[in-house]
DNA sequence: TTATATGATTAGAAGATTCTAATATAAGAT
DNA sequence: ATCTTATATTAGAATCTTCTAATCATATAA
């Protein structure tokens, strides 16, 4: 993986990686949210929230249109956000191998390089 | 979402966001790999990489067999991680709505929640 | 058993993130 | 004009993350 692809995901990865934000996303994969709406279901002060949404926004996962006073925040790129989302709720389990399933896979792998050689 | 998924997900999502780590895990999503071959690899120093292993390892996304003095790390989670750096290299165009089309979208939305009902 | 190779750990400085308190801005209501 | 409602900004303390330097541990080779 080239470095500034590298870098460039870790920072998008950095706006989904905060409790309260994912917590954001979720709603606003519901559907159109202002952040009095937000403050009714999150526990956390409204200036936090706020500042929660300037870093999605610089993010480009979140923006807003402005209805009066008030802001209709919507998520910019839903399938990307609901992409991780869903992911993140499948189960995972966690394997383990041992150096000898590691030796058979790299033999096998090997094999199949001489067989596509041969 | 309920409060102890987004802390465990922001959790998780934190170990993904930082670029070394996103190419240990992509080079990692090639096969089985030591140490040794990540510093030929990567520009940071053997200990940096160490480092990074034990976030990736506390995270339950790698792990090893060892092998001699050698450590063969690899994925524990690969759907997991092959899924979330897949959902990173596709496209996803940044939306933009207006006022307008948030009406009309809350519009629809509540008539098929009428037609449900009749 | 001494040297070499592989990899981990620790301490601490530097930097980034997060939250709170105070304040600002802008729209709509009175 | 003033008040209220909705939301943003700023400053700064507290905390967390990251990197470097030094060191340790273990396995194998000489």
């Amino acid at each position: 993986m080239d470095p500034d692809r590298a870098y460039e995901w870790a920072e998008l990865l950095k706006a989904f990686a905060h409790p309260t934000r994912l917590q954001i996303l979720a709603e606003l994969g519901k559907g159109t949210r202002c952040v009095t709406d937000m403050e009714d279901i999150l526990p956390v002060t409204q200036v936090n929230i706020s500042q929660h949404l300037t870093v999605l926004r610089n993010a480009k996962l979140v923006d807003f249109a402005q209805d009066g006073a008030v802001r209709c925040y919507y998520l910019s790129r839903p399938k990307l956000v609901e992409g991780v989302l869903t992911l993140l709720s499948a189960d995972h389990p966690v394997l383990r191998k041992t150096k000898e399933q590691i030796d058979r896979e790299k033999a096998r792998s090997g094999k199949e390089r001489v067989a596509v050689r041969a």
